[in-house]
This record gives structure tokens, C-alpha cells and sequence, in this order.
DNA sequence: AGGCGAGTACTTGCAGACGAGTATACGGGG
DNA sequence: CCCCGTATACTCGTCTGCAAGTACTCGCCT
């Protein structure tokens, strides 16, 4: 697991989740990744999504759809996901819900692309995760407590806050988890019925759209 | 603040903060780290070391202190950290402590540090973050309160870990700031002591040698 | 005595990230 | 009506990270 991506880099996957609902040009792209302020915490940079969207189609994720210019504009090309595009959009997601990694962010951009798996596999796939993260807080609860014996404190308060933090994650999971089993979180219905039959309600189009920022 | 440092990669700290022992050459450096298994979360690359090292030189934070050569084995470069490099190191840790940013690695790689400020400082420092973090916490609410009356919850899942995320450190960070002003943190006056004179207890020193994992 | 696996120490080459630059359109204030 | 700021849309060149390669040594097994 935690295979080499072909195109490793994470915008890549925001990318392929808004090229996924329709043909787009890279600054599109951006303006929609803007729009729903997804570039808050993903730093996006207009190079690096033009190279990431090259890149993408390099290895078939996504094929260029056509060209289009607009009076004198610069010339636009647009893009469209592909059946390999989509697969591995879901298998990267799958893998960054279900892995823990050092770095957070991955798990971040897996769940902002949760909706692309049924809420089924997304609770297996948080169960897998929650599992394997218990398991590291106790390594980690032990190491730490061997440690404490023969060392100062103050050298150790990076490991007691990585525990911490793995703690919180464990615990925001597992209510997450809680509610999706229990049948309380709002929306499976609809997200079951979307993942069946690939369509959305109007208004949830039109949020997709707009990207909930007007 | 956040200005942009001269050598941005987060492994230059951990090599300023392990040459700042004594002089040394990199590949040493590299042994020390991973002694100390900081290699774990701050994945290691041989090749980005010694490019940063370099890097590190050529804007005056390392000097070359000399070379050395046994037998037939390939040259070695030692290099000692400078005042400029120290004042750096310092000046890094204080952002990296003070200021929450989107990468939550950063706030441990200052924390893993923390001993280069005294404890007065580095609870100054957190007192800055935990006030900075409540700030944000709250803002990141009220977005969210906002979001989940036009937008279907499965869209706002990331949204809601991140908050998560941040009230969690808030919440570590508040209890690391008692110990640390109600003075129950161990070993504080032998790290104020430390900072005033330079000198560290023999078993203190000992122990930073080898590395705590002998 | 020979061979191989693990450790030491460093270099190179290339792919990828991104700041800075380019060029045009459009609306509004002076 | 002209200039400026801002938005659209993309390209280029540089700098950096790092996987892979190089080269030698030591000790163990056989």
C-alpha cells in the first residue's frame, strides 16, 4: 500500500475531483478550487496546476477535449477526466482515508473527496483507518512512556504532542464513524442514491456549480 | 512575519539545531537524527541533506570548518554553525512556535526545538499561538455554522476535521502553557539554567550525544 | 582466502514546483 | 477618452528535492 501515484502531488487530486464533473481549462479549474475555498489550506499556484494537469494527462488520467479562444484571448485547453482518471481518483482516496500518514494533510484532501465512495466503504475505509491509528497511539503511548524514564521531558514534547494529536484524530473518527453506522449522519440517503445512479439532486448540482461561496 | 527564509526546508532546522552540538559533516548529522528517531516523522533524504547543508553554507548560517580523510574512504566536510546560523535557528523557532499555520509538521519541527528559547520565551511563544488558534477556531465555527445551512453536511466533513484538529492543539497547547507557568513542568530550572550559562548537565550532554536510543 | 552483506560517505541527473513574466479584455474614475 | 487596476489565461526559467548511483571498508561466514 501507499503505492507510487504517478502523479504524486495532492492538488492533483483536487484536480481530477473537479475536472470529474465536467470538461474543464486549468484556470477553470482554479477558479472553482478557489471559489469553494479549497485553496485556503491546499497553497495552490497557477504553475503548478498547468504542470499537475500536463502531468495527469501524460499518464492518461485525464485527454485534452478540445481548444476554444475567445476574441484575442490566449487560447484554452480543455480537459476531461478519463475511466483511469476516475478509478484512480477513487483508489487515492480510498488509500488517504484509510492510512494514516505523518503528514495530516493527506487525510484532509482524502475526505474532501469522501463523496466519491459510498458512505458503505467510507465507513469501511474509516474503520481501516481507526483501527491502525489506535494501534500507533499505543506504540506511541508506550515508547513515549520508556522514554520519559531516562529522558528529559523537555526533549519530548514533540512526541507528546504527535500523540495528542493522533488521540484527537482517533476520536474525531470515531464519531464520524459513529454516525455514519448509526444511520444519523444527514444526507446518506441521498449519497447512496447519487453513487447508485450518478445523479444529483438540481440543487446539489447547482451548489457543485457555484461552489457554495457565491 | 512568515517571511520567507533563505533555506526554507524544514530539515535545514533540524541540521542547524544538531550542528549547533559541534562541528560536524553531514552524514554525521544524519546518523544523529536518526539516533534520536526524528527521521520517523521528518522523512530523511540522504541527497536533500547534503544539498541543504550546502545550502545552508552558502548563505553564511554554516562555515566549513575543515576537511578530514581516513584511509581511502571518500573526503569528508565538517561544518560549524555560525553566529548567523544560530540567530536563524532561534528566530525559526520562534515563528514556527508563535504562528499557527495550515502545515501543523512545522509547529512540531519548533517544538522539537523548543529547548533553543528559554521557558519564559517559549511560553510567551504559545501564549501567542494558543491566542492565534482561538482566533481562528473561532472564525472556522462560525463559517461552518454558516456552510451547514446552505451545503449538505458530506460536504463539509474536512471542514469539520479541521476544526477538530485546531481545538485539539488549542487544547494541548493550553495544558503545555499551565505546566509551564504554574511551574509543575519538570526540569525547568535546569533548562533556564542552560540557557543562561551555556552548560548543560554531563548526563544532559551524554544523552544528546548518543541520542537517548543508545 | 574469497565473497558478500552492511555500513560509510558523497555525487549526479532529472523531474517537478512555483515565482515572475506576458498578453489581452474590461469596467470605472478622473 | 484615456489611463489604471483587476481579471483572464497561460509560459518560462530557475531552483530544489531526491532516487539512484558510486566507491570504498569492515567483519562475518564458509
Amino acid at each position: 500500500m501507499a503505492k507510487r501515484r504517478k502523479v504524486g502531488n495532492l492538488l492533483a487530486l483536487a484536480v481530477l475531483s473537479t475536472v470529474a464533473q465536467r470538461p474543464m481549462h486549468p484556470y477553470e479549474v482554479m477558479s472553482l478550487l478557489r471559489a469553494r475555498d479549497k485553496d485556503a489550506d491546499m497553497e495552490i499556484k497557477l504553475g503548478s496546476l498547468y504542470t499537475v494537469m500536463r502531468n495527469l494527462a501524460r499518464h492518461g488520467f485525464v485527454e485534452v477535449a478540445g481548444t476554444t479562444r475567445e476574441g484575442a484571448r490566449p487560447e484554452r485547453t480543455v480537459y476531461r477526466i478519463t475511466e483511469a482518471g476516475r478509478a484512480e481518483m477513487v483508489d487515492w482516496v480510498r488509500e488517504l482515508v484509510s492510512t494514516p500518514q505523518p503528514e495530516p494533510r493527506r487525510f484532509r484532501a482524502g475526505l474532501s473527496v469522501l463523496a466519491a465512495v459510498g458512505p458503505e466503504e467510507g465507513a469501511a475505509l474509516l474503520r481501516q483507518r481507526l483501527e491502525l491509528l489506535e494501534r500507533e497511539c499505543g506504540a506511541r503511548r508506550e515508547s513515549l512512556a520508556r522514554d520519559v524514564l531516562a529522558v528529559p521531558r523537555l526533549f519530548l514534547v514533540e512526541d507528546e504532542y504527535e500523540l495528542a494529536a493522533h488521540e484527537a484524530e482517533a476520536a474525531w473518527v470515531r464519531s464520524l464513524l459513529d454516525e455514519l453506522t448509526s444511520g444519523t449522519f444527514p444526507g446518506l440517503a441521498e449519497w447512496r442514491r447519487w453513487k447508485a445512479t450518478g445523479e444529483m439532486s438540481p440543487e446539489l448540482a447547482e451548489l457543485a456549480e457555484r461552489g457554495h461561496e457565491e
